[in-house]
This record gives structure tokens, sequence and C-alpha cells, in this order.
DNA sequence: ATGAAAGCGCTAACAC
DNA sequence: GTGTTAGCGCTTTCAT
């Protein structure tokens, strides 16, 4: 079977080369009869334009990268989902990077990703939506990209953004008005901005119920299983320990419910616990735990939906979109107990 | 600044594009002089050659593909990982695809990537690594792939396996050593093979120990944590229920810990549990879970290993790589108890 | 509305 | 050892 090209179809359709290339680019100036010839000739042969002679043509790559740090899979997974969806109706590859964002060569490893694989744009994922001396990089070279969840938002940079902060708040003050005055927070990784959003809706929460926020109640951790444990283990030894802590993500949320089991504290009876993520493992723990569920998905289709649109200087409506978060009540918050 | 292409490295060197497409390409016949030169431009220039262009030009994309059907994030995060390491090291870029084995249109679907993409070449893992329709279909077109732990073992396709079976038979062994005779078996999704290999070696020890398997032992599970809990909850409320249950994966053996907590059974005091993979959750759970490490970054990175050296028309030293589990003892196992 | 010619950046085949 | 020529499959410019 001989390999269809543009030249084989315009032989069959009996027309030229650039009339083919008319129909292929939905370019005007094309009459029905011929489209429907040369439409004939793609389904009859097969064809498939070549991205790569395409590119060389155009200088586009019809790559998008994707980067990312995350330790949360279930994220990155999702990330990466309503990435492909997006990047396969609009006829994209995508090319994933992970990446160390803390190491030393950052910069480098990243500049040499995109010279390499000339990428037409870049989807940065937190903690990179955040990276300044990546984003002056990028403005510098000229490359586009969209930043997923960033906390600083310039005026011309595309991102899509969650309410964080404001859904924080939301679920402190349902931990208020279960009747907890006594909160721990373990906070997020600090190098992820989101980390700061969510305990300033904690605080922000609290202050307006005229709740103090005792400085041994806050617990700095990574979002990860042990960083929650280690921190758990220390709010529940204090002498006047809370009956309520707000983990910032659902690992560390679990690692709490394992200390509050060793310790014999019973979750929700004596102890409430919310996570945020809604990860898989706060589906599958017990009880299972009260989170918050982002769009992840959704967030990552629109953010390439922007990019695409910029990649292709078509008009952007908006350059900054906005999604809401949601509240899974579930079963490890209870009103607090008598003291006992 | 003007972009770097290969007429402007050959002018700065002062020499012709051919010279320059040698010394990219390490072709021999460049005098060391000219080389160094050339390597020269390449750094004052930040030179970096178009893979479009090469491309178009050697009829290849440099572009694996990498098809999964797997709930498991974990596993496809580390099979990501591995894949990725051997392409960066090589120079090629990964295109990730996830399907749903079990749909309708699934062949047309892959036919479609494989067209659209224009992929050197691809990876597959199972369930896709034993779905003969799809290996038929590479085979006809000539598309070089490689096989991540297939099941059927052909001649002349390359793959990398892991010894399941014999591992199973292994665990098995080490639960009857502990006492237990009557042990749960939780078998795992029926598309993956390795659900059947799993299942053999464990059937293999037990017979070997002269243990029957009673047919209301074994249960049908999907690989999800939720088929655990529900396989567990039927072979636990047995009249004579078993003293260990073998689950085929960590989300099956999470499922079951939490139906024993549920019915205040202790584990592993009263039931012993293992589980397969390594997965996140089985660090996570109390007690943690007894399990098997596959190596499944190093298979991932093996299998590109030999996918790149098939695509290059290297000579292939090996076109099957076996690589060993690791039993992984934790805190989910104990001696049988007497009987109560 | 359609086509001819040139060129994108690289490599293959063949000179010298 | 090195250079010349042609061409990969497509788009762009400019005719017609």
């Amino acid at each position: 079977v001989k390999k269809a090209t543009i030249n084989v179809v315009a032989e069959y359709a009996g027309v030229s080369k650039k009339t083919v290339s008319r129909v292929l680019n939905n370019e005007p100036n094309v009459s029905a009869k011929t489209t429907e010839k040369v439409k004939a000739a793609f389904e009859a042969l097969s064809y498939k334009p070549s991205p790569q002679a395409r590119g060389l043509a155009t200088n586009q790559s019809y790559l998008i990268g994707l980067i990312y740090d995350n330790p949360n899979k279930d994220y990155i997974s999702e990330i990466q989902t309503g990435a492909l969806n997006l990047c396969h109706q609009a006829g994209y590859n995508l090319i994933i990077h992970p990446a160390d964002c803390e190491s030393e060569e950052i910069l480098d490893n990243l500049r040499n990703f995109i010279a390499q694989s000339q990428l037409d744009g870049l989807v940065l994922t937190p903690p990179f939506s955040d990276m300044q001396s990546l984003l002056n990089l990028l403005d510098e070279h000229d490359i586009n990209y969209v930043r997923i969840a960033p906390t600083n938002l310039y005026s011309d940079s595309i991102c899509v953004t969650n309410n964080d902060q404001e859904i924080s708040y939301k679920v402190t003050q349902y931990l208020i008005s279960l009747g907890h005055q006594k909160i721990g927070f373990i906070k997020g990784h600090p190098q992820h901005n989101v980390s700061e959003q969510r305990f300033n809706g904690f605080q922000q929460a609290m202050s307006e119920a005229g709740l103090e926020v005792h400085g041994e109640f806050i617990k700095q951790g990574f979002f990860d299983f042990d960083s929650g444990e280690i921190c758990a283990k220390q709010l529940l030894a204090l002498r006047d320990p809370p009956t309520a802590i707000f983990a910032s993500n659902d690992y560390m949320a679990a690692g709490v419910l394992k200390v509050a089991n060793l310790m014999n504290i019973n979750v929700p009876k004596q102890l409430s616990v919310t996570g945020f993520d809604d990860a898989a493992i706060s589906r599958h723990t017990w009880p299972s735990i009260t989170t918050v569920q982002q769009p992840v998905r959704i967030m990552a289709y629109k953010a390439l939906e922007l990019l695409v649109k910029q990649i292709r200087k078509e008009h952007l409506e908006h350059t900054h979109i906005q999604l809401d978060n949601t509240f899974l009540e579930r079963e490890s918050c209870a009103v607090r107990a008598e003291i006992h």
C-alpha cells in the first residue's frame, strides 16, 4: 500500500497540491464540488497529513508540554486527562515533563526541554505556575504558556484558578458550626502557594468567629502522608489538644487518622478531621474523609482551551477563568464531644 | 536573535551543510579539527536541530506512544517515569495515550492515534500487551512495539516480563508457613492476564502443600478498592471463614482491611492479609500491608531500551527481559491464631 | 477559484 | 574528508 501524501491525493482528485491544502485547512475560495472531490480522496486513500511537514512549513510542532512536580498521582492523572481531552480535539499532542522544582538546574532543564522539542506551548501546574524566574524566561523567549492555579495574577498572562481560600474559609466555618473552637491546622508544602491560600481562609474564618489561633495549633506539613502523621502526633500530644484538625490535603488527613487510631482517639466522635483534594485515599479510609473536591480535570481542559486559542492567535474573551471547588461532607467530622 | 539553523551553523563554522550534519549525527569521515570547529559553532549559536526537519527527511517522528488502561495511578506514574527516563536519554518524546480497553472502538481509536501522530514506536502495558487483535494490527502495519508484562510470549516480539506467578507461589508459601490452611483468594480484573498468573501461583503452592482450595474461598475482584471490600464481606461472612486472605493487589487488600475493621476482626492477629504491587496505600494503612514490589520503573526503562534499539535497527542481544519481583514483609500477616 | 514555484531545515546519494 | 544536488510533505507567495 503506497503511503498517501498530498501529491497522491492531488493526483487522485485531479486537482493541484495547493487546492488539497486549501481543503485541508478549511481555507475559503474552493468550490463546493472541488471540496467534495478532495474529501472523497482523503477518505479513499485514508490520508493523514504529516505533522512534521506541516510543522516544518509553518514553524509549529503541534506539541504542548505539561510541566509538573507533584507527588499527588490523582491530581496529575486528572490534569493529564483533562489536558489530553482538549489536545486530541484540537489536534495537538501532549508531552509530559515531570521535573524537580527544587533542583538547582531546573531552569536549564526546562530551557532545554522547550528548545529540543520545539513546543508550541506550555502548561504550568503548581508550583511552577508561580515560579517567577520561569515566567520571566518564558516571557523573554516569547513562549506561549498557561498557568493552572497560580496565586500571583498578572494582567496579561492566561490562567485558570479556583477558590481555595474561599472554600477553606467555608470548611473552617463548618468545623466551627459543629462546636469546635480549638482547631489544629496542618499547612501544605511551603513551595506551593495554595498552601498559603488554604491557611488564609482558615485564619479568616477563625478571626471572624472571634476564635484565637494558638501558634502551637499550627503545624508545617509537606502534603505527604508522613508529614501529616508527624504533625498529628505533635498536635494530639498537647496538654490541651485540638478537637478538630484541618489538614491541607487528604494524604496528611489520612496521616492524622492513623495517629488518632493508634492513640485510641475516635474519629469523628472525639476528633474531627478534614482534608483537601478528594484524593482516592479520602474515600478509602474509615471513616472516610470530609474534604474539598477541586475540578482539576475541567481546569486542565479549560487551561488548554485558552492556550490553544492563544497559540492560534484567536481572540480570547477571558484571559482568566475561575472555577469553583465543592465541599464534600463525609464521615470524619462530628459535633464536638462534651469535655470528658 | 536570529534562529540558528544548520545553514547558519555551516556558515559560521565555514563548512558545508552536510559536514555539519555529519557532526550532528556522529558520522565518520570528519577530521577532528573540523568536528571541533562545528561543535564550537553549536555552542556559540546554541543550536538545536529541528526534529521536524529531521523527521521529514528521515521519515521518523522521534515520538513514542505509551498506551495504557489502568486505574492504578502509582503503576502508571512509575511506567511513565521509567519510559521518560530512557526517552530523554535517547532523544525521543513520549506521547501518553490512556484508552479504554473494553471500548468497542478501541482498535479504531488506536489506529487513528498511530496514524495521526506518526509514531516511531509503541509501548503496550497490560491489558494491551496481550490484546491479540491489536498485536495483529501492529504487525500488519509494521509498527514497532514493545510489550510490558505480557502473558503470551511470541518468539519475535520484544517484551519485558516479571515473575508474578513465581512470587505468588512464594507469598502463598509464606502464608502457609505461618500456619494458615484456609486461605481466601481475591482475583484481579479478568481482562488483565496477570490476574491469572497470580492465581496460578497461589493454586500451585496450595496443591503442593496438600491444601484444598474451596470454591467459596475464591472471589472475583476487579483490582479496585470497592471490589476488595465486596469480596472480603463475602469471605468473612462464611460460616467457616478463611484465616488469611490473598488479595491480588493492594487496593483490594485495603478493602479487606476496612471490612475486617468494621467487623472487629483484628489484622493480623485474627486475619492475615497480603496484597500486591506496593502501591502507596499499602504503606498508609494500619497495619501496613505485606505485599510484592514490582520493578515497574525499571521494566518500563528496559522496555524502552529494547524498543529504541529495534527502531534504530540495532542488534538486539535479548528480545525478552525478565525482571524479578520482591516480597515485602510488613505488618498485615501473623501466625495463625488458635481456634477461638 | 485554481495552480506554479519556491522554500521550511534537514538527510540521502553521489560526486570529488 | 568534504561538498553538491535533490528531495522529504507541506505551506506560502504570487500568478492566472
